[in-house]
DNA sequence: AACGAAGTGGAACAGTCTTTCCGGTTCTGC
DNA sequence: GCAGAACCGGAAAGACTGTTCCACTTCGTT
């Protein structure tokens, strides 16, 4: 199987009621924020795909604890990136606030391609939240406006070409960040330039690249298979 | 383990000096024939990580059949994908050959878009030519040259960027080829055209992008993970 | 301090997928 | 048509994960 896709991870139904919390014991609350530590960090480095095995063996408890405290593995990937799709949000504004529009899309591209190089969970969620899965439906509900709003200033002001939408933007992003290697800024920074000159709505001459010509090892960059720990 | 991401497939060191090949048994013959064909077909539609039980039952062979004629999956993927690169490097220099260059690059990049959402394997194969894998650099290096070839002729003629190579006109297939879905052609072609916009010289307005603006469900296409059979 | 409920860890179980192995079959040369 | 080598199929072994379960520990309460 595909161990794991987010597919499988998302794809579990919302667990029932909102069941009246009674407060964890002490010692399993502390251990949830020790998982919750542990499945961010490797999250990041490995996707979503990482098994509950790993996270219990960085959280330092048992894999039973992990499964008791998150039944279904939906449950912690959702609490886990709740604060970092707000984390997007934030910045999608800022660069929305930016009196510079262009400059505000630009750098907002930079910013997402590399925050998905450096966190492939992130980047995973953010796939899921495109794809509808439910778990992640609030993130993109919160972060759609946002884009959209960004979108409609570069457009109001001349510099973005109007046939496009905030959902290109998503789509766009997830393309760049394809060019994965997160040691690797500057190559991508040349295809976050290069994506941008074709978003302008004109340009007299090519906006210069920023990394020297890509040289043939820089192939390896592209499309980066979930490397695999150890 | 990765089950066998193509990294896995790829590594595998290039099997010893040309053993003086007898010639194979008929029947044996015909075996492996049936296998390339079964193969091909799996891969394509599943990528490189299905299994070999998969290729055996398309085949109607047993499981150690397809072992002993491929001891390594590399040994496998490279005798099905040499051919295949062959009919990419063709179509490079189709492409190449266009009096009107820039139709020329542009008719590649659509094309080469909709082969590697078509057959996931060969997608994963020229990802793998790129990060410089032994079994299939004799490929690699075939196609190098055509590409170059194509991207000078656009630059004689004044209308690619003179600040990209080959190795950008690969890196920008593979990330084109991300709108995954292989039903969505009409998407795939939208994010050529923007890609293309970004790799003109200069331009006086958009080029009118094929499909309607992408709406919200379509993003459902982008970074589509390995579907697992049945 | 002592009792019960809540929580814990990790061994055991259950699936998958890969790889080997060998009794039986098919081909080829003579 | 026979001998023997080459080849075949698929059961079984091995290597991994994901998940469950329960004897034991810890916590909160009285």
């Amino acid at each position: 199987m595909f161990r794991f896709g987010y597919d499988a991870v998302m794809s579990s139904v919302t667990s029932g009621p909102e069941a009246a919390a009674r407060p964890l014991r002490r010692d399993a609350e502390r251990n949830r924020a020790l998982i919750l530590d542990a499945a961010r960090e490797v999250y990041a480095a490995q996707g979503l795909d990482a098994g509950f095995d790993e996270i219990a063996r960085a959280a330092g408890v048992g894999v039973g604890t992990v499964y008791r405290r998150f039944p279904e593995r939906g449950d912690l990937v959702q609490a886990l990136f709740e604060q970092e799709i707000d984390a997007v949000v934030a910045r999608v504004q800022e660069a929305a606030a930016d009196p510079d529009p262009w400059r505000g899309l630009g750098g907002f591209l930079r910013w997402g391609a590399e925050a998905q190089a450096a966190d492939r969970g992130l980047a995973q969620v953010l796939a899921a939240a495109g794809k509808g899965h439910e778990r992640v439906a609030a993130g993109r509900d919160r972060l759609r406006p946002a884009v959209e709003a960004l979108v409609r200033h570069a457009q109001a002001a001349g510099v973005l070409r109007d046939d496009v939408t905030e959902v290109d933007i998503g789509i766009a992003l997830a393309m760049i960040s394809q060019v994965g290697d997160a040691s690797r800024g500057d190559l991508r920074d040349r295809y976050v330039t290069l994506v941008l000159d074709g978003l302008a709505v004109r340009r007299e001459a090519p906006t210069p690249l920023p990394a020297a010509p890509a040289s043939e090892d820089d192939l390896a960059c592209v499309v980066a298979p979930a490397r695999r720990h150890r």
